[in-house]
DNA sequence: GTATACTTGTGAAACAATTAACAATCTATA
DNA sequence: TATAGATTGTTAATTGTTTCACAAGTATAC
C-alpha cells in the first residue's frame, strides 16, 4: 500500500469525473459500485479507474466494489473540494453572466463568490445572487477574503493584462475563457478553457477519420 | 521528410493554438517567426513546435524561421479549417445565447449557422444573428445541409437524451457543455468542456503545491 | 467447509509523448 | 568564398501514462 509521490496530471482530471459520477449515483440511492459499472459509465477502463485511486490509498472491497459516499467522500478530500472554495469572476459579459448563473459549480462545492466588471452601468446589478463591483475594489475585496482563485472572462484584448492584476493581487489560479493562451507567472496555474479550439479540434478529428 | 502515420492527440490541439498565435501575428504585420519566439508567446517548448509541425512536412527555412503567411494557411489546411464550417448550436440558455454571441469561432472558420431550443418561447427570435428554431425541425436542418458539428448547451438532465437524438439526425462530432461525461457511439466524437471540472482540478492543484 | 464467481490492487510491460543532441541548411559579412 | 551565427528537422534517449496479468481478498451456493 506503498503511495508513490508522483501522480499523473490526468489521474487528478478524472478524479473529479469520478466524483460527479459517484454523487450522482448516491442521489440515486446507489450503495456500491464497481470498476467495471464506472468505466461503462465514464468510457474509462476499469484498470484506469483502479489504478487512480491506488495513488491514493485502497477505498474499495475485493470481490464487492466501492461503497459510493464513502468514495465520493474520500476523493472530495484528495481533490480538496470537500470544502466550499470560494472564486471571483471577472468580466461580466454575455459569458460571464452565464457562469455567474451556471449551477454546475455548486456541485463540486465551488461558489463564485464576487463578481467583477469595468462597466459603471453593470456595477451593483445583481446576478445569480452576486453583485457586481467595480473593478477598482478587486485587490481590497481579494485581499480581505483571501481569494485565490479566478474566472476570467473579459474580452480577448483585455485579458492577458487583467490577469497580471489578478496575480499581483493574489490570485493563484485562473480559469480563462478569453481565447489567448495566457502565459502564466512563475506560481501561477493558469488553465485555458478554449471553445474554439475544443470545436476545431472536433473539426481535425472528422476529416481523419473519413 | 518521411510522414509518420501515427500522430499525438496533443499535437492536434497545439496546432489550434499555433494557428491563433499566427493569425495574430499576421494581423501585426510580422512576416517570419522562429520557433523560438513561439516558445515565448505560447509557453510551449521551441522542440515541441518544430516535432509538432514535422508531423506534417517540412514548413521552415533553416536558418530563418518560418513565413507566419504561409505556415498559418498550412496549419489551417491541416486542420480543415481552411474552409467555413457550419455548425449548430442546442440549447438557447444563459450560456447557448452567450455562446451564439461568441466572436471567438468566426477565428477559426466555425459559425454556428442554426439553433435549436425546445421552448417555443424562444422559437423564433434572434440571438447572435441566428433565428432560433424548434426542436422538431431539427432533423430536417441537419439533413437538409448536411451538418456535421453540434454545441450541445442543454440542461444536464436532458444532454444524454438530446445527444442520442443528435447522433441519429447524422451528427458526428458534439461540444458538449452539459456537465456530464457523455459517452459517444461508435463513430461519434465528443467533447466534454467541463468547466466545473476545471476548476476542481485548479484547487486540487493549489492544495498540492502548498 | 469447499468450490466458484467476482472484484480489487499493483508490479511489470507496453505504449505514447516529450526532450536532448546534433546534423543540415541558411544568411550575412568580411 | 570562407566563416560565424542562427535556426530547422530528426533520431535517439528519456520521461510519463496506460494496460496486462495475476495475486489476494470477498461473497455465495451447495
Amino acid at each position: 500500500m506503498e503511495r508513490t509521490t508522483y501522480i499523473p496530471q490526468e489521474t487528478a482530471r478524472r478524479l473529479s469525473l469520478y466524483l460527479r459520477m459517484l454523487r450522482r449515483l448516491r442521489q440515486e440511492k446507489v450503495r456500491i459500485v464497481s470498476s467495471d459499472q464506472i468505466r461503462r459509465f465514464l468510457n474509462v477502463s476499469s484498470v484506469q479507474f483502479r489504478k487512480d485511486l491506488s495513488y491514493f490509498g485502497e477505498f474499495g472491497k475485493r470481490g464487492v466494489g466501492y461503497d459510493v459516499e464513502l468514495l465520493a467522500k474520500e476523493i472530495g478530500k484528495i481533490l480538496g473540494t470537500d470544502i466550499l472554495h470560494e472564486i471571483i469572476l471577472v468580466g461580466v459579459g454575455r459569458l460571464g453572466s452565464a457562469l455567474l448563473e451556471y449551477p454546475g459549480f455548486l456541485e463540486f462545492n465551488l461558489k463564485i463568490s464576487a463578481a467583477f466588471d469595468s462597466n459603471t452601468r453593470k456595477v451593483g446589478k445583481v446576478c445569480g445572487g452576486v453583485r457586481i463591483q467595480h473593478m477598482r475594489q478587486l485587490r481590497q475585496v481579494i485581499r480581505k477574503r483571501n481569494l485565490r482563485i479566478a474566472i476570467l472572462s473579459v474580452p480577448v484584448e483585455f485579458a492577458q493584462e487583467v490577469a497580471e492584476e489578478l496575480v499581483d493581487c493574489g490570485i493563484k489560479a485562473i480559469l480563462n475563457f478569453a481565447p489567448v493562451n495566457l502565459v502564466p507567472a512563475r506560481d501561477v496555474f493558469v488553465s485555458n478553457a478554449d471553445m474554439a479550439s475544443e470545436l476545431e479540434s472536433l473539426v481535425y478529428k472528422l476529416k481523419q477519420k473519413k
